[in-house]
DNA sequence: ATTAAAAGTGAGTAATCGCTTACAAAGATA
DNA sequence: TATCTTTGTAAGCGATTACTCACTTTTAAT
């Protein structure tokens, strides 16, 4: 990874996610990164290839949020690791979620994939404490995690830890 | 209003659902319209006042929306109508329901002023029913209604009905 | 030092973008 | 019927789009 590469990725993740995807030309995101626009084309083959890296690299962002919840073995601490995620996520990292959350619509991305490990873990979590309905709760708490996570990158007037503070006593944490 | 000018929203409005508002050139709507792309110039000035002509047409669904619920005196029932709202939304109306959410991303807008209505009339049915925070459960429930929409016009795997019914249930309705 | 591959540039491409304009057809008013 | 306004078209505008290509510079291995 050459020192301009980074570059090129760090620009477009920042545009990508401020403008969107089809509203960033890749003359801006040359320009931005300091770069010829022919670079980019020869590192990431076009346009959609730039995307892909950007996407490719981050993933390893979502695996070490998961990765925290699916090793607990304490359901209780599943449950509560997982309604603190959105405040777990890194300020420097707002760019690169921003994009996730956008792209789910621009371009029609599905995450119930990526979900699917956390789902899986809250989902035990629930039938160890002898909820009625597991898989619906998990469902439902995922619903709320992605709604907060939602609100934060969007600057909602909701306020995320006083949110998180109810959740927690809702589910007696 | 002409015929072809509800021509030109009818097929801007598919296809910003569909494609997102700024891969959406205005060469296509007109051609999926069947009329000369001047025309379209013509009547709404350029193509953000053409966005606007049917974001201004659409005002009256979400109104439409909320007024039963607000014009609802007996607090559960309150509850219970907003955790329905979901499923009370036309398949007609998928398109403009989508780009709605679309939006919220593409171009930042900010939904919580058009949700306030609908936060009132929860909070004050948490306050009647003795609820501990209430206008922190009626951010909560919001939360989930725009998660299940959300669900719905993404097609994710999620099925809103079951929810719906569990979440009723969790609320004793 | 030689050389081959990789990295990087800058000028260019055809196609498409949002939009304008000159003009014709259609309606409305008198 | 004559006139004025509204509705509609077709061609074309400069600017920008994603992308290519001929070329130079840098890097790294022999």
């Amino acid at each position: 990874m050459t020192e301009k590469q980074e570059k090129i990725l760090q620009a477009a993740l920042q545009l990508f996610a401020k403008e969107g995807f089809h509203a960033t030309s890749t003359s801006k995101v040359a320009k931005l990164a300091g770069v010829s626009e022919g670079l980019i084309f020869r590192h990431f083959g076009n346009k959609e290839g730039l995307l892909h890296a950007i996407l490719a690299e981050g993933e390893n962002k979502l695996r070490n949020l998961f990765v925290d919840i699916v090793m607990e073995s304490e359901p209780k601490q599943v449950i509560r690791k997982a309604i603190e995620m959105p405040s777990r996520i890194d300020v420097s990292d707002y760019d690169f979620w921003k994009l996730q959350f956008k792209l789910k619509w621009e371009l029609e991305i599905n995450s119930d994939k990526k979900m699917e490990p956390l789902k899986m873990a809250l989902t035990n979590a629930f039938i160890k404490l002898n909820y009625e309905s597991p898989e619906l709760e998990a469902q439902l708490l995922i619903l709320f995690i992605d709604g907060i996570g939602s609100a934060v990158l969007k600057g909602s007037s909701l306020n995320p830890k006083e949110m998180i503070q109810f959740l927690l006593t809702k589910y007696e944490l």
